[in-house]
This record gives C-alpha cells, sequence and structure tokens, in this order.
DNA sequence: GTCAAATATGCATATATGCGCATATATTGT
DNA sequence: ACAATATATGCGCATATATGCATATTTGAC
C-alpha cells in the first residue's frame, strides 16, 4: 500500500478541527527532541535509568538545566519517571524513540 | 538484541566532537517538523506533488509563509524541489518521514 | 526540630523564529 | 520591451524558549 493511500485511510474520519490538534501535539512532541541538550540527554539516559545528578554528571550541564529538560521530556511522555527517597530516576518510555533519533 | 546494545553499537566508535554535529543535526531536522503549520504542509504534499499555490490553497496561509516553509523543508532534505516553468512543485523525499509522523 | 543532599522553580536576559507586509526575482506570453 | 503570474526574500514585531543564578521544596539522617 502506497503512502498516499495509507495517509488518506489514517485521516480519512477526522475532521479539520481534529486534523489541527494531531498537527499540534505532533508538533509539540518533536520540538522537545529538537534540541542538542536534550537529545544529549536522551543519550545518556538511553543506556539505562539514570538520576538527575548522574545525567547531570555525564551531560556536563547545569543541573537546573538537566532538571528542566528531563522534566519537559516526561511530560512528553517521552521518559517514565521514578522516585526513591529524595532521588528521582528516568528511563526511556518507548524504545521506538531512541530507534527514531 | 535490545535498545542499549544496538545504540552502544551505533554509537561506539563516535567522538564526542562528532556526537555533539550529530546532535546538533538531529535536533534541526526534529526542528523542521516541531510546528503545525509545516505539519500542514506536509499533509498537504503528502497526498502528492503540489505547486506553492496549490499548497497555499490547501492550508489558508499566506504565500510567503508557505514558500518560507517549503523552502525550509526541502533545505532539510524533507521535501524534493522541481522546477517547471515559473511554478515549483514539491514532494515528499523520503516516505518514512511521513510514517513517522 | 535541624541539617544536608537531591531536585525543582522563579526571575532576568539573550537568542531564535514565525508571521504580516511590502517588494524583489524569474519566467512566460503578447 | 512590457505585462502578468508564480515564487522568493528583506524587514520589523511579537512571542517563545534556553540558560545562568539564586532560592525554594522535598526527603532522609541525626
Amino acid at each position: 500500500m502506497n503512502n498516499k493511500v495509507r495517509v488518506k485511510k489514517a485521516t480519512k474520519n477526522l475532521s479539520p478541527k481534529v486534523m489541527e490538534q494531531v498537527f499540534s501535539r505532533v508538533a509539540e512532541y518533536f520540538s522537545v527532541l529538537s534540541e542538542p541538550s536534550r537529545l544529549r540527554i536522551m543519550y545518556a539516559v538511553c543506556s539505562g535509568e539514570k538520576s538527575v545528578s548522574e545525567v547531570v554528571e555525564l551531560c556536563g550541564s547545569s543541573q537546573a538545566n538537566v532538571s528542566r529538560h528531563l522534566n519537559a521530556l516526561h511530560k512528553a511522555g517521552i521518559l517514565l519517571r521514578r522516585k526513591e527517597g529524595t532521588t528521582v530516576f528516568y528511563s526511556i518510555a518507548d524504545n521506538a524513540t531512541v530507534e527514531m533519533c
């Protein structure tokens, strides 16, 4: 099945309003991945669950920045979050994201 | 092969400097796809080659904006460009990009 | 309660970028 | 050469966001 048919099938039942919402969501998703700093963080985390301070060590960015970026990646559903005492661990939610990058 | 091993294999021979360049390129690629207006244009074009004015009709944005966005998508290697007289046609360069969206 | 460690957040600033507007450029037909 | 059409681009503005700095918040140990 060619691409034209595939996309048509996938979107034929969507109203223009819904299409706009889809565009917004997809754009937001890509937006989170559109910065080298966050990709560096993704690279640090994709080898296994890491705490914020571990990512700070690996990436060399400031703690404040890493915390913000990890939060953004988490809110976008790209990273999972696990709290253990005062430490917060982040890990890849879906390997497909890493494959894509 | 799990993701950790895959990424390690894919990056083990890359120096930190090269890694940074990779991050920059990937980020730039995602950046182009991180706006609803450009995704709308992608959706217009993914059903088949379209001229600039056709995309303007389909998207409802201004001619200037559409032209800029098409140019950006072309420079990122996401769209192909074909000139015929005064008309410029754009088309999807790689279906994988559409699949991804 | 107090202290220390880990993480998150408020604020100011610098940079980037999308958009509207007007205009430039290129190509075809007369 | 001139006009008409299609496309591209320069400019200014408004908005978004990454970063550094300081500080707040949360949790565990004593």
